[in-house]
DNA sequence: CGACCATTTGATATGGATCAAGCGATGTGG
DNA sequence: CCACATCGCTTGATCCATATCAAATGGTCG
């Protein structure tokens, strides 16, 4: 009934591999260290689900290596990305009770698991780590208004956009292996795979970039590019 | 050269009266009470500009009468609408040093400005405080998400979504005067003016509003917008 | 009343969606 | 090791929702 073929991939035995939630390690003493140090890493496989939307958001998460995808689905059974997240970026940002979108691990993926509760507990006494936490929720809302922006532009320039966006995260070479599909890369843009494939082609054609393999880009005129992003 | 018609609009005598920023009063002794009772309350006629995209993000900002937008200008002369406040609502929330976008009046409206200095200094004290920071940053990060989620739409469903929205806030009444025009709707949804037109007409006919005048819906068939919408 | 501005309505054009088929890489069973 | 199925991606043909261009209508203010 879906629309989105993706959503009907069947779970490999290997996909299935996934743990429990442990609890949160609370290193005592030296508190307030870092965020990372209250987290345990865990490990989910390629399309495993890490949280459902309307769950309790009772978890933050940092990626450490992997790619995870946010995402909703529509009543039309089309799927909306919200957001990618590479090795270093934190998720489930949520404000309310519940997390508004779900998320999957897009390659195999580890991810540190921070319990909200003792973060926030953590946060009410050492008023630094409050202050990290605005500034990565500040940073997620500049990120999503970003996303909007994209969102009312050409397919040209919403794949040039996502482009730069993902060769800046990468270290900022102008060459990146992405980790996604076409299909999760039209989601995030609100287009077709169809029309994301022909738009790469088009940047082929126009030298802005190289496609050496589907999922290999290299800019080649970043400029270019930029033009057209804005 | 701008396609956007309102931006060429003359500014009258009357909408340049635009008051320096006061310093934010602090009500020293009782502190901890809200962060209403720091800011200082400042009139801004109808289209005044209250900040500018790259200007320094210094202040916060709260409606207490009248309505505001956030823009941005695209190189190509779009203006993309990021958000409507209303009285009670807070704004200028930016992560960053800079404002990402700029804030104007929509109609004649009372603002209360609040250094944000002052603001953070009282959070690293009053966690309570920092507490409401971190919950009005992710309602606003929960608002844009849901403003993706029109974006990707079609244009019945993102008037139909535009139209529910205002009515919740406006106390959930089912009648609501909208205080800004067609071309501010159709640069919030990522449509033209013309076809904000053309919808709520089509609404009209099947029924699921009325329109005594341009400014003035009457939800008719909640059900029937919500169930357009999502 | 007349000018101006916001909104509506009409006619046509177009960018991207949809429907359909082909292609290349990867993996599997014979 | 090859034949074949599967999957992700590309390419082609057509359709349609919304943009664009144009004009009419209505409301407001001097």
């Amino acid at each position: 009934m879906l629309k989105n073929p993706v959503l009907q991939k069947v779970i490999s035995s290997e996909d299935v591999e996934r743990g429990t939630r442990p609890a949160a390690q609370f290193v005592s003493g030296r508190l307030g260290d870092s965020i990372e140090l209250m987290g345990a890493p865990m490990q989910f496989a390629r399309n495993v689900e890490i949280y459902g939307e309307g769950e309790q958001a009772d978890y933050l998460y940092k990626v450490v290596k992997g790619t995870v995808r946010t995402y909703k689905i529509l009543n039309d059974g089309r799927r909306q990305i919200g957001a990618f997240y590479l090795p270093g970026d934190m998720f489930g940002l949520e404000s309310g009770a519940e997390h508004a979108f779900s998320a999957e691990a897009i390659t195999n993926a580890t991810v540190l698991v921070i319990r909200r509760s003792a973060l926030t507990a953590l946060a009410a006494r050492d008023n630094s780590v409050a202050r990290q936490l605005l500034a990565m929720t500040g940073r997620e809302l500049a990120r999503v208004q970003n996303h909007i922006m994209l969102l009312i532009q050409t397919a040209q320039e919403r794949v040039a956009g996502f482009l730069l966006e993902m060769t800046d995260r990468a270290q900022g070479r102008d060459e990146v292996e992405l980790p996604m599909s076409r299909q999760d890369i039209a989601d995030y843009l609100g287009l077709t795979i169809e029309t994301v494939s022909r738009t790469l082609t088009q940047l082929e054609n126009s030298a802005a970039i190289a496609l050496p393999s589907s999922r290999h880009i290299v800019l080649r005129n970043r400029g270019a590019l930029r033009r057209l992003n804005s």
